[in-house]
DNA sequence: AAATTTTATGAATCAGTATTCAAATATATT
DNA sequence: AATATATTTGAATACTGATTCATAAAATTT
């Protein structure tokens, strides 16, 4: 018996990241990550089973990771709706921050993953559901309007928290990440006009 | 001397957004967008250089369509910039409401064109100054909190909207356009937060 | 140290599709 | 109605790159 040395599986996923984020899942080369992640094409196909599925798995690691994140705030009793909103934007910066690779392949190929009715991709519509509920608490609550359409709202800033991790990807100087947090914190609690 | 008959320029190019929206444009065929536009294969390369430069004329004539309205809109004297950033948001509903298919390429596609350095979306830049402008009257005049940074702000909303005209192209019914359009005002005017 | 089993390799295969271009067709001109 | 010119066609081409699989290498067992 021989057994595997070093972390494949884990290598190739990595580089896989790197590639896809440099060149777009469809500009990636197999041959590129097997170079990245010092292995032979054939391995790839040892550990997943095509490149689609390389896409898939990245996006289900990471929306797992959001998921978790997101059960341990929203279980936490001693946070109000503000706040836990407060560290739902704090969940993503983290994330994305120490990784921003993970960040391009997010906001630039979901859509080819959400696309195809064939992948379920696992904890994303969790995270989702999770996410609403704190939101409509809060409108029952009294802190956040109730006017306002739950799943609207949950579009409105996951999306404007993409377009800034986009920017940011692509241009780190532009805007430093934690301006970028913080304007996003301001604007979801005091909203964009000011009040004196 | 022969004369060209109809508008095939503009059939294949509405063909293009057609299937780049329904297969993505990597999954797009140039044999569909042929079909769908009743025109031969050979003909596609007699209006467009090819696959690329379908996709970049649909962002350009997007752009500028989008910058023309900002532009009128932004000329307005008898509006306030409260006023011109609400319009602002009926101009992006105005546009895609009308052609769900352009939402959804615009949405999805636009970091294809935004990747390649060859080429320069021409009216992209413009429109996104004069919205910035837009929003720095605003704090220089009052009546936005002067500690938010522009960029930012225009990339947080303008990221959000996209979000939501997405969800709107994939599932029209989910959430109606009025109130995508009503809840982004709200909260870009009264902020998530709730107060009495 | 030979045999066995698992893991890894990468050249060759194979399928898909964007693009080309020689030929055909349609309109205009003489 | 013959000629000239512009427009259109789509089968054939050319290329790319994902995937396969016969072979090799490494670890383990006997």
């Amino acid at each position: 018996m021989r057994v595997k040395t070093g972390n494949k599986e884990k290598d190739i996923l990595e580089a896989a990241i790197r590639v896809f984020a440099k060149n777009g899942y469809h500009g990636a080369k197999m041959a590129k990550i097997a170079e990245e992640s010092n292995v032979s094409i054939g391995t790839l196909y040892l550990y997943y089973v095509n490149k689609e599925d390389l896409l898939v798995k990245v996006f289900e690691n990471l929306w797992k990771s959001l998921y978790n994140e997101l059960e341990a705030l929203a279980n936490r009793v001693d946070f109000s709706v503000t706040e836990k909103l407060d560290h739902l934007i704090d969940v993503f910066f983290d994330i994305f921050s120490s990784n921003s690779d993970l960040a391009t392949v997010f906001v630039n190929e979901q859509h080819l993953v959400m696309r195809n009715p064939e992948v379920q991709v696992m904890y994303y519509h969790d995270f989702m559901s999770k996410a609403e509920l704190i939101i409509y608490d809060g409108q029952k609550g009294g802190s956040i309007n109730p006017n306002l359409n739950v799943k609207a709202l949950r579009f409105f800033i996951l999306g404007g928290i993409r377009n800034l991790l986009e920017v940011w990807a692509l241009e780190p100087r532009l805007i430093p990440l934690p301006i970028m947090r913080n304007n996003i914190k301001t604007v979801i609690k005091n909203g964009l006009i000011h009040k004196n």
